[in-house]
DNA sequence: TACCATTAGTCGGATGTCCAACTATCTGAC
DNA sequence: GTCAGATAGTTGGACATCCGACTAATGGTA
């Protein structure tokens, strides 16, 4: 499935910051930024990989599992794909891809759009509901994926990294 | 190739900051984790982004690029897939998969180990190292992704993720 | 009313990452 | 010395993501 079991040796070195000494040391320039962006790169692989593990009972993976919370947070249970897309940000036939599973699974269904023929609904049902609450304790067990981690650093996270939306107009 | 436009649109809203309150709503926990989870999921594929696209006039990606580089700081100009793995922090399936995509590129070769017999090292070429010097100048023209972010919030990336590092043993 | 540009979804192809399993080789214990 | 266990890489399969291209439907304009 997709858990990928993170480092269980503890690293004798940091090997981020080993990096950044082996780019200096070349007169390589901008490493501060190379050493982030490797670094958001790993975390995202730490956080994407314990949160899979943790979604493993539920034959759920965080991609499904975001687009079911979404429909989950509707006013009919439902959604067209394109919103999904829009509000996932991610490609619309990751969108197709996800709910191709979903439904697979009994998780979703897709309807016709009341008024506009052209779009398709994924609209939640009933087992799909149960599936995400009991995922979501699972989430909240293991403070998705950041579960060692201090509060207050974890909201640093957000603060800092919103920066980095904010440069690509995720934040007004 | 893989380059993924990164929305060319202002967001009217903060996404992120809208599913956390939806999340409170509801009445689930650990808000602060989740978008936090989301936000370095966000930010990755910001960064991703952007570097791949730079890097689509050399033929490279990040993982290859990485690869590169990380062989051109060896005293020899090569590496054991092995040990390319440890340091990348990834599968040693994804080593073979992206040895196997520069060497069709013929930025590096494989070598048989001197010793080990099982052993391959990836050599790097002349004309990867010239590439790599190029990609390198594209890299730190973007800054890594992070182009239109202060050096201050960079760093401040750096620093708060190595929480989530080192609760995964990536810092002695 | 007719038509062309835009929008919604989907299909096929490419990439990267991981896991399970397998072959070849090395190594330490008996 | 021999042999079981560990290690190095590879192969095949599963996922998620993106892009280009295509079909169907909508909509504003002439």
């Amino acid at each position: 499935m997709v858990r990928t079991k993170i480092a269980l040796v503890t690293q004798p070195v940091d090997l981020i910051a080993e990096a950044k000494r082996n780019w200096d040391k070349r007169g390589w320039a901008e490493s501060d930024a190379m050493a982030a962006a490797t670094s958001i790169t790993r975390a995202h692989q730490i956080v994407l990989s314990r949160i899979n593990q943790a979604l493993l009972p539920f034959e759920l993976t965080f991609s499904r599992y975001e687009a079911l919370a979404l429909i989950s947070f509707s006013r009919e249970g439902a959604l067209p794909l394109g919103k999904m897309g829009e509000r996932l940000q991610v490609h619309p036939t990751s969108v197709t891809n996800t709910i191709d599973r979903l439904e697979a699974d009994g998780l979703v269904e897709r309807v016709p759009h009341p008024s506009d023929r052209r779009a398709t609904l994924a609209k939640i049902t009933g087992e799909g509901m149960s599936r995400l609450e009991k995922a979501t304790d699972a989430m909240e067990s293991i403070r998705f994926g950041l579960g060692q981690v201090d509060p207050e650093p974890v909201i640093r996270i957000t603060d800092v990294l919103v920066e980095v939306r904010r440069s690509a107009g995720d934040v007004p």
